[in-house]
DNA sequence: TTGTAAGCGTTATCAT
DNA sequence: ATGATAACGCTTACAA
């Protein structure tokens, strides 16, 4: 373990000084000294401890990278390409999960805190704003926003996305898209392509459902009930649902029966209060366009439509954001948007260095991301 | 930043060792001073130190968690399993990735030393051997083995669960199983896989294909390649590839035509030597099996298929390891063996912080964890 | 160019 | 039960 500078001092007859400053000064030192510390350096495997040079230098190279789920594979792999970032510049990343829960980000919070690190980037929660507001290192926002304003901001242009997307499905001839969205309170990104919604061509008709859940899995499961209620409605579209409680019901098969039993409270407890009504949504016109806006709820959408594939039949238009990468082995083509996180996420962690370094003083910045419209 | 305890200290007119021990060890501190200084504490908020604390006590609560690729989901599974295990416990993870390269593992392991970690949970690769064989703080080995015996070890069986794959696809009808495996010689897992399949019911005929690709995207990439050769060859079954060099052309498209022009020597240089060999495979019988041994190889698999949807009509019988979680989204069923990766992951991280805590004292085991079949 | 010495914030030891 | 003191390994004025 402990091979400290004292001892490779005493070895080679220097000052610790000497020695340190051969390691991390070495113009400071004699070329001969030097390469006769760091020869002995290299021979003997020394490692600098860095909790005593974090502790005398006030300061440290690690810097935190604290995410909502890596669960996620876009974001596995932006974190992937943020640590590789830090890495070649010299920095120690440390990636912390929050799983959306204000718990787990004040306690990441803490140790990254405790850690020294000497910045962090992160996709903010809707807790961030609170638990990052007085918090004086460079901080940069990755994918969503804190709405704090004090940081620099990296993520998809959302507007524009909400805009590529209705256009390429109007072009299909859709006339009543339905609109497939997480927590709009609780994640700034589906918020933000939620108003982005009333500013697309309004030509026709849009119908946003907005899911509560925060947690992907449970995004997925209701996703899918979601569009399952969809479809049935659109089936028995004459049907006055507020008069009965039960919508149908599934076939049980062995499935969890509860599960896929679907009803109108059913749904209204996984859904947003601004949501479409779906009692009213279908009266004047079928839904012929769907829109998940992030994987997770693409999935979902996909599990419902595999459990019935009669609905093939209605010929509904599908489209999702974030380019999932299953995309590539599914047997037919869903058209989608390039997920810019990954670039997002490398010019994040690069921004963030610089600011660390020094080499941006400039006021905090927002950059918007341009996805590009995929489609055969 | 810096509130310290001595800053602590004298506003409460204690000495800097009673505020020490009233966060680290409470017991040692009367009741009343207790509450005082953590009522204090508490309400400042403040953080002790890190690297203050870890350069004095020697030793830290920092766990390494070290994998080889975070792109691949199941690994990114497994790691924030492991996370949540370490914080719940009390100790603080740190994360990285080697990319199976041999410096970013020696670079991975020389910060996670420095840093002080006090255990690792490491995803061995074939240079682990080495880089590993000295250290001294407790390791444990995830999904893969080092061969060094010198740590406890936890994964999938994987002779059983060739047996499970091979018993299921026999009991289709199968005669002649083409199996695709990766680096034999640099994954572990792959070897054992391959090694198990010679312990197979061998009433039918096996014909292994060994890809030298480590990396997530490369496997992909050339088990797509390697599956349009296998069909391409079934196809033209009588042919003598060795007299020809070109098994065929794939319709160039508007993909690089370089890649989809499929040769004999294109295949071997993605291959190792003890590959089965296409030119003769099947000459005796054709392929009616085709068995991806884990989620990377599926995918390009199935990229394959989806580029070539008149194969489907040869009804060859599918099966691959990992349960990949996109086959929930497929309009067809493959069948599977369930990934323990998650279950052998905590598994681990329990294990390594049992060992740290001294709780276990014996020997190291290998454990096994045995899949189950996933199939209609 | 090199050495000396102080100190970063914490905790272990010893003494009270 | 509490306080004084030294020490963990490293860096950095300052001195030589």
């Amino acid at each position: 373990m402990g091979t400290s500078l004292q001892e490779i001092a005493a070895a080679l007859h220097v000052s610790p000084s000497t020695v340190s400053r051969a390691i991390s000064a070495p113009h400071l030192v004699s070329a001969k000294t030097r390469e006769r510390i760091l020869k002995y350096v290299d021979k003997i495997g020394y490692k600098p401890n860095i909790s005593a040079r974090n502790l005398r230098r006030q300061s440290s190279t690690t810097v935190g990278i604290l995410l909502n789920d890596l669960d996620d594979s876009i974001i596995a792999h932006a974190a992937n390409v943020m640590q590789n970032i830090a890495f070649q510049r010299g920095y120690f990343p440390v990636l912390l999960t929050t799983d959306e829960s204000y718990d787990k980000e004040a306690e990441a919070l803490d140790r990254m805190l405790m850690s020294n690190v000497c910045g962090m980037v992160i996709i903010p929660s809707s807790y961030s704003g609170e638990l990052f507001g007085s918090i004086d290192i460079p901080i940069v926002e990755l994918d969503r926003s804190s709405f704090l304003h004090r940081h620099d901001e990296f993520r998809m242009d959302d507007t524009a996305a909400m805009q590529i997307a209705t256009d390429y499905l109007i072009q299909q001839g859709c006339k009543h898209i339905a609109v497939l969205l997480g927590n709009i309170d609780r994640v700034s990104s589906f918020r933000a392509r939620y108003m982005a919604l009333s500013m697309c061509n309004n030509s026709i008709r849009y119908s946003p459902f907005l899911l509560q859940a925060t947690e992907t899995q449970k995004i997925i499961d209701d996703a899918c009930y979601l569009t399952q209620a969809i479809m049935q409605c659109q089936a028995k579209s004459r049907l006055d649902l507020a008069m009965q409680e039960a919508i149908d019901h599934t076939p049980p098969e062995q499935e969890s029966t509860e599960e896929s039993l679907i009803t109108l409270e059913g749904l209204q407890a996984r859904l947003l209060p601004n949501s479409a009504d779906l009692r009213h949504c279908t009266r004047d016109r079928h839904i012929d366009g769907l829109l998940t806006t992030n994987q997770s709820l693409c999935t979902g959408m996909l599990h419902a439509f595999n459990a019935n594939p009669e609905w093939a039949e209605q010929n509904i238009k599908l489209f999702t954001f974030d380019n999932p990468s299953y995309l590539q082995v599914l047997p037919y083509r869903i058209a989608t948007l390039s997920q810019p996180l990954e670039h997002a996420a490398s010019m994040a962690m690069n921004c963030l260095l610089d600011r660390i370094e020094g080499k941006i003083q400039e006021h905090a910045e927002v950059h918007l991301l341009r996805p590009e419209l995929l489609a055969d």
